[in-house]
RNA sequence: GGCCCCAUGGUCAAGUGGUUAAGACGUCGCGUUCUCAGCGCGGAAUCGAGGGUUCGACUCCCUCUGGGGCUACCA
């Protein structure tokens, strides 16, 4: 493979950036990057009423967020615009290929109804027959058809334009995921719509026309486009235009129902938006889905954008479809996150604000503070950001209740010698001892009173942070401010040990 | 129902006629440790079924079964 490869992403404006899609969009930025191509966007909004108002910002946005860039787009407009599909229809791009059509009896106009379809339809079905469009003007000349539209048009009828498909024909082609593919031209279902009675151009039509007048070379797409392909090569061969490679692949499966992922399953987290709130890393979400459907040589698993640049190779895309495992998106992002922590820093701050444990201030004031903090708490623990919130609450910002299980260590005759001697030793220690020093007293009190193990720490834990498990001891108490510990300390021992 | 596609552990998957069938997530156990997390070590777990082809099939062919996609004036 060489130049001139030219791919798009074509997202429709109907939602917000989905995983699914925005693994589409990732294939083939890496299809375009790895081979020096051309990476298009384009909008695919011919269906007005499912447009939402934001939803074209927030797919570019988005995409822009998991790092990638395109060349082409309704922003940075090249050669071939415009690129938002109600634009060119607009401007009349398309017209003229459905008059050619219609000229030349290739097309044709329909003025049936909703209710004689549906009609239609079931009575295919109730017969026991695949749906098909039953074409009205069997055996017509082109001015037989013409005085027909007369006739309609008379009774204020506006049409749809379908296109004659030709039945015998077998379309076939090599997929580049899948292999040799082939579907019969009676397999689609008959005369199928091109424009709709509004005038926009429906999906498969428009497709065409694009992807040609943009010089689209290769079309990676969805799995559940392959029953498309037989539509878009006929529209291809009736205007003489060399089709693009096509390639299908599998698609994202949502592990609790086996469907296609769909923006209505409710259980899977599946906008781009949503990981992002939570504080995923991009890089892991491009990690992530960029190994769904698609394996690399080696053994590694965590991946740059620029690492599967350069390894990307579209004869080892998955046949198969993949189960969404969002277990393995919290390891990737686990890994992201320890990857670069000073890069992760800002965010984890700002999460403590947003908390309310802090504020903008007092975190700038006490940075040092907090990041040796956010080290103690366990930050390599977490899957995301947001969770630094639980992991922090207590005892850093927040005390806890004392549990039934907690005043047992407490109040047990071991505890009150620990609690006893550990009040003592602490009040004697400076303000700034070390973690070592914390350490060295404990196990001075260990040996004291031969006593060790949970008996030993956990009354220290729980009379300094409420706490019976959590960061290690020593580390935690050097961060905590001596007098707070000491008022702790006394609210237990008047509370439960007087 | 029709057409198309797919099929290795719970999940992602490597593998392209001869392998002890990689690796990762998850899971379980052990160790480290006051505990949690982390880390280290280890374990369990896979070729959907049946026929062929072949000296030899996870790999090739067929059938079945299972799963998915599509079947709109949606994209």
């Amino acid at each position: 493979m060489t130049d001139d490869f030219r791919v798009r992403y074509a997202p429709s404006p109907t939602g917000y950036l989905h995983i699914g899609n925005a693994r589409t969009a990732l294939f083939n930025w890496l299809f375009a990057r790895h081979y020096n191509g051309t990476f298009v966007i384009r909008i695919e909004d011919t269906d007005a009423a499912r447009n939402i108002a934001d939803g074209e910002k927030s797919q570019l946005d988005n995409l822009k967020w998991l790092g990638l860039d395109w060349d082409e787009s309704p922003e940075n407009p090249g050669e071939y615009g415009p690129y938002r599909q109600s634009e060119r229809n607009e401007q009349g791009i398309y017209q003229p290929y459905i008059d050619d059509l219609l000229k030349r009896g290739l097309a044709y106009k329909s003025y049936k109804t909703s209710e004689q379809l549906k009609a239609e339809r079931e009575a295919q079905q109730a017969a026991k027959q695949a749906p098909h469009y039953v074409y009205e003007y069997e055996g017509m000349s082109q001015e037989e058809r013409e005085a027909e539209y007369a006739k309609y048009e008379a009774q204020g009828l506006k049409p749809v334009v379908r296109i004659r498909v030709p039945e015998d024909k077998m379309y076939e082609w090599d997929d580049i995921v899948k292999g040799h593919i082939s579907i019969g031209g009676k397999e689609v279902g008959g005369d199928w719509v091109i424009q709709k009675a509004d005038g926009m151009p429906t999906y498969n039509f428009a497709v065409v026309v694009d992807d040609h007048l943009m010089k689209i070379s290769h079309v990676l797409r969805g799995d559940d486009h392959v029953s498309n392909t037989p539509k878009q090569m006929m529209v291809y061969d009736a205007f003489g235009w060399d089709i693009p490679k096509f390639g299908h692949m599998a698609l994202i499966i949502n592990a609790a129902t086996g469907k296609k992922l769909s923006k209505r399953d409710n259980d899977v987290l599946q906008f781009v938006e949503q990981y992002r709130e939570l504080g995923y890393q991009p890089e892991a979400l491009d990690n992530f889905i960029g190994l769904l459907g698609w394996s690399p040589k080696g053994e590694d698993e965590i991946f740059s954008l620029e690492e599967f640049k350069n390894m990307f190779d579209e004869t080892r895309l998955s046949k198969a479809n993949a189960k969404f495992d969002q277990k393995k998106l919290e390891w990737i992002n686990n890994q992201w996150i320890r990857r670069d922590k000073d890069k992760i820093m800002p965010q984890l701050i700002e999460e403590l604000v947003k908390a309310g444990f802090i504020t903008e201030d007092e975190a700038k004031a006490k940075h040092d503070w907090l990041v040796q903090a956010i080290d103690v708490a366990g930050v390599d623990g977490i899957s995301y950001t947001r969770q630094i919130v639980d992991l922090m609450r207590e005892p850093f910002f927040q005390l806890g209740d004392i549990t039934d299980e907690m005043k047992e260590y407490l109040t047990s005759e071991n505890g009150r010698k620990v609690f006893a001697a550990w009040e003592e030793a602490y009040k004697a220690l400076p303000e700034d001892a070390d973690a070592d020093t914390y350490m060295k007293t404990i196990r001075a009190i260990q040996n004291n009173l031969e006593i060790k193990g949970r008996e030993l720490w956990n009354p220290i834990r729980i009379a300094t942070t409420h706490q019976i498990q959590g960061p290690n001891l020593p580390e935690l108490l050097v961060l905590l401010d001596k007098k707070q510990v000491l008022k702790t300390m006394d609210d237990v021992k008047a509370k439960y040990l007087a």
